[in-house]
DNA sequence: AATTTACGCTAACATATGTTAGTACAAAAG
DNA sequence: CTTTTGTACTAACATATGTTAGCGTAAATT
């Protein structure tokens, strides 16, 4: 067959890392095979590997990815001179961004990160509990600063994290509202439970 | 080797649904092989055969299991006479309840369902569709008597039933605080921030 | 135009997996 | 005690899976 076809200076790797997100979404990623992945390519299955080194290799790629972006916004939120409300607020509306547009990969990182390997799994999961910590402190600043309720910050986050992960199953909802209005109603409740 | 222990008049079968909801909780229904759980159970692979028809019989047990429940649960919450509010949060209390008490079970129907296989796919979607449709016009019941603030009702289903499902992370957690503790921080959270 | 590199293919591998067949023996029922 | 039932075992199966080896050809580089 011919090669796979790439657009704007993406790679061949490139396309098979979005495809692979898209499939281990799907089908999860123990339950997804590397010859469908190849299917919905449009290649053979050993023809990936002239471009990858492993499927686990597909799987930290996505999660890495990921885990920096949230990385930079946390550093770009944490330098702001504003109010705790309002990081709290950029957060979740940078959080929600991701998961209406960046979909299928936010999900897989979300999801699947337990089958990443070693050395990845416990470095994805330092990250993980590192912003979450991060998150946290940002809470516990507006609280004492008395612009947020009294409580537990580790709670909230944990709220308000998978709150937002749930926007998955508006995906898959037929009646959906738009990408917009979802954003004003979960910063409403989310945003609006949290301010004293 | 021995037989399977049961306790309490539990059959064997039991021990082996129960072992199963965990075994799939930890790893993933797909990466969860018969030959692990045979191990955990004390036996070998073939004999859990002499108990349960397949590896997704086990699945659908569970799931429908938990699906019952919260069905038997909904009946009960319409058929009072007390405020939206107070019916929103008798709901909030028992899906806690029951992450915090039946954590496995829960996780398992939560997250892994998506490998039942037909017929009990779509049976099973569909009990949960209809399960959040009641759950949003319990909430719109609120809004129009002006208990609740005037959001979506779809997308507080949505917050709640995730917000819910994180209490995963809570058990992962190391610093956990306590069962009652996390339920009250979650009342105040989710509750709250729909209270007018 | 000649050479090198990139990339796709077929074939095959080793292993893991769900499941069945057939057998032996302990527990329960009579 | 004898019979029947339940339950565990070993062995084997068919299939699916990630991955590698080796080869040919189109694209890129010189």
């Amino acid at each position: 067959m011919g090669r796979i076809k790439t657009e704007n200076n993406s790679s061949r790797k490139d396309v098979i890392i979005k495809k692979a997100a898209e499939l281990f979404k799907e089908k999860g990623f123990k339950a997804a095979s590397m010859r469908e992945l190849a299917e919905v390519v449009g290649v053979e299955a050993a023809s990936l590997y002239n471009h990858i080194r492993s499927k686990s290799e597909l799987l930290h790629l996505i999660c890495f990815n990921v885990a920096n972006r949230y990385n930079l916004m946390m550093d770009e939120v944490e330098s702001e001179k504003t109010t705790s409300l309002q990081k709290i607020e950029k957060i979740v509306r940078f959080l929600i961004a991701g998961m209406v547009h960046n979909f299928e990969e936010v999900y897989v990182s979300d999801r699947e990160w337990k089958y990443l390997t070693e050395p990845y799994l416990s470095n994805f999961q330092a990250q993980r509990r590192a912003y979450r910590k991060r998150f946290a402190a940002i809470i516990e600043d507006g609280i004492k600063k008395k612009e947020i309720k009294k409580i537990d910050s580790t709670t909230a986050v944990l709220i308000m994290l998978h709150a937002i992960s749930g926007i998955e199953s508006w995906h898959r909802s037929k009646e959906k509202i738009n990408g917009k209005e979802l954003e004003e109603n979960m910063i409403t409740i989310l945003v609006g439970g949290l301010r004293k």
